[in-house]
RNA sequence: CGGGGUGUAGCUUAGUCAGGUAAAGCGCUACGUUCGGGACGUAGAGACCGGAGGUUCGAAUCCUCUCACCCCGACCA
């Protein structure tokens, strides 16, 4: 009746949870074998244990045994969420046109978002994030400072036209998101707004009982360093995250920054020589051929920028050529900040024969056709004898100096990913790669929507001032992938305890034919209810071998059985989903030896 | 968006090259036997072979179009 005011405690909170729990009434659906469209192992499982199907790409139906861990997740966060002092609305998944575009995203987001329109012809979006209607519940509701500092959030479904959805949850088009949007009076305010959420992210992060890192992430034009990403540790993450073991910094690849290098350029030693390379157009061939260090070679990539009249038409064209270490990759994020570089694009093969007079693979900065702009990596821009494209096919040149054989650079800056063994930025050491899934992310905005939509309050002295926000979202049903991808086993998913669907089977063994094993079962089914425990009974009757594996596979952490053979001995078998052996608990004190095993 | 691939029962697949009226395993139903690690036997149900059009006496199979899904790539020369 009144359940639905009562305070969010923990047994409240299973009280709200559907009454469900013996598996008979249930939906229990697994498979042996995972579809064949599955192809990283937290979406086989995911399929296989029946927490979700697909409807069609990246779109998946949530059926019940994955929408209690989907709950549990929205729990915590709501939970942490209003604990922080933000408070819970709910926007609209279909947002009227007109409000993106008074921010120009609705012409600059692209395919990704999805435009629809209604009966009349007029333009809707499918929101894949909501700034632009809090923005515009902020500048009608929001008229003064006293009602300052306010965070409105929402657990919501998002829909992103993804050029590509894959891995299950894990890059679906339609998702569920926890998106929070901070309002305050000034910077001061809006970054104090800004630290209470990264440490509610903290918080939130470490209930769920995963490894993951919190790790500085690019902020774009904003710039300042007030953008966190929270990557949950996982080996097929779709992101490569940098840190350094020896100190807390850590961050994502495009943001970690190469240190100049510390060594002066060495002197010329060799003579600038036309060597044939027939065929070998990349830098590791090369460097095999002439059997010398992939980094004494020079890659070389040719960038191009427009300059546009007020048409839109293309009226002058600017070719950058970039230089970096055979052996480092290019950080689009780091060429992008660059002056003039802002909207690069990768030269067309035309482009590029025009400039160069060879095709691309032989490419490099000596005989140039036509002038254009050089930029050096830091690390090319202090190597000697070095080794590039000859502009010629089949053709490199060995020996090349700075100065001595060509001018120097017309830009030297960082423009590559770092590698592991980088020094780190902090000077406490090298750098470490690994790779991780992104569930959260929390960014200082500034006043980048409030100026754009007009957003204002009046301020202590009667002035208006622009708000000042931040946003903060966490991938909800991206994050059982997460769990997925860091917990499992070649029997299947290894939930931590608060996300598991149910926190405890009972496995009752020969239930039918045993009177003392039904009543015992449903006996302690009962206490484990009345204790608060989030409990399943399993009364379908399955053999024993069927239903372990089955549990296995869905990977409820705690498990009990109840046999005539241990019951005789006043005993129960208990296994933790990742024990390898049962322990025998006395049926006297199993509720409390079990209440001791869960995780608070 | 470019390239490649796949669509046959709820799931996994065979059959397609060499056209002749759809097959197996798992799962499902019933009965019996079993009963502590995905049991066994018997009997069943279940597929207009993604869709449309065409060729042919005859099409899952050949041709055309279309839809869906998966993978790789999207400029690292």
């Amino acid at each position: 009746m009144h359940g639905a005011l009562r305070p969010a405690s923990g047994l409240a909170r299973i009280a709200e949870t559907p009454p469900v729990m013996k598996a008979s009434q249930f939906f229990i659906s697994t498979l042996k074998e995972a579809p064949a469209d599955a192809e990283v192992v937290s979406h086989k499982l995911m399929m296989r244990a029946g927490l979700v199907k697909k409807l069609g790409a990246g779109i998946y139906t949530y059926m019940p045994m994955g929408l209690r861990v989907i709950r549990k997740v929205e729990a915590i966060v709501r939970e942490e969420m209003n604990r922080a002092g933000a408070v819970e609305l709910s926007m609209p998944v279909i947002q009227p046109a007109e409000l993106w575009q008074e921010t120009g995203r609705f012409e600059k987001m692209g395919p990704e978002l999805l435009r629809i329109k209604d009966r009349h012809e007029r333009d809707y979006v499918v929101q894949p994030t909501s700034e632009e209607v809090v923005t515009d519940i902020a500048r009608q509701e929001i008229r003064s400072y006293k009602q300052l500092p306010k965070n409105f959030y929402q657990i919501q479904t998002k829909f992103r036209d993804e050029r590509r959805p894959r891995f299950g949850l894990m890059r679906g088009r339609e998702f569920t998101m926890k998106d929070a949007y901070s309002f305050d009076r000034d910077q001061d305010s809006a970054k104090a707004s800004y630290q209470v959420m990264a440490q509610a992210y903290r918080k939130i992060f470490d209930r769920f009982g995963l490894t993951y890192r919190a790790v500085a992430a690019d902020s774009g034009a904003i710039g300042g360093d007030l953008s966190e990403e929270f990557q949950v540790i996982a080996a097929t993450g779709e992101d490569a995250i940098v840190y350094c073991p020896g100190s807390d910094y850590a961050a994502n690849m495009e943001k970690a920054q190469a240190l100049e290098p510390q060594a002066p350029r060495a002197a010329a030693a060799q003579a600038l020589t036309k060597t044939p390379t027939p065929g070998k157009s990349t830098c590791a061939d090369v460097a095999e051929l002439l059997a010398v260090p992939l980094q004494t070679t020079v890659k070389s990539l040719v960038l191009a920028t427009d300059t546009r009249n007020e048409a839109g038409e293309v009226v002058k064209t600017q070719v950058w050529l970039l230089l970096l270490r055979g052996d480092h990759d290019m950080n689009e994020v780091k060429v992008g900040k660059l002056p003039g570089l802002a909207d690069f694009r990768f030269a067309t093969v035309p482009e590029i024969e025009d400039h160069f007079g060879s095709k691309p693979g032989y490419l490099g900065p000596i005989g140039l056709k036509k002038p254009l702009k050089i930029v050096a990596d830091r690390d090319v821009a202090v190597m000697a004898d070095w080794i590039c494209g000859a502009n010629e096919a089949d053709f490199h040149i060995t020996g090349v100096n700075w100065a001595r054989d060509l001018p120097e650079p017309d830009l030297v800056a960082d423009i590559r990913n770092v590698v592991a063994g980088d020094a780190s930025p902090d000077g406490q050491g090298v750098l470490a790669i690994e790779r991780g899934i992104e569930v959260g992310h929390v960014f200082y905005l500034g006043t980048k929507y409030s100026q754009a939509m007009g957003a204002t309050f009046l301020d202590v002295n009667g002035k208006p001032q622009f708000l000042e926000m931040g946003c903060y979202g966490i991938g909800i049903t991206r994050l059982p992938a997460a769990a997925i991808e860091q917990n499992h086993d070649e029997r299947g998913i290894i939930w931590p305890d608060a996300i598991a669907p149910f926190t405890l089977v009972l496995c009752p063994i020969g239930m039918d034919r045993s009177e003392e094993v039904k009543a015992a079962a449903h006996a302690l089914y009962q206490e484990f209810l009345a204790a608060g425990v989030d409990v399943l009974l399993d009364d379908r009757g399955e053999r024993p071998g069927a239903m372990f594996a089955d549990w296995e596979l869905i990977g409820v952490p705690h498990r009990l059985v109840i046999s005539d053979r241990g019951l005789k001995e006043g005993q129960l078998e208990y296994q933790h989903r990742r024990d390898t052996e049962a322990t025998k608990l006395a049926v006297a004190d199993v509720v409390a030896s079990i209440r001791g095993r869960l995780a608070a």
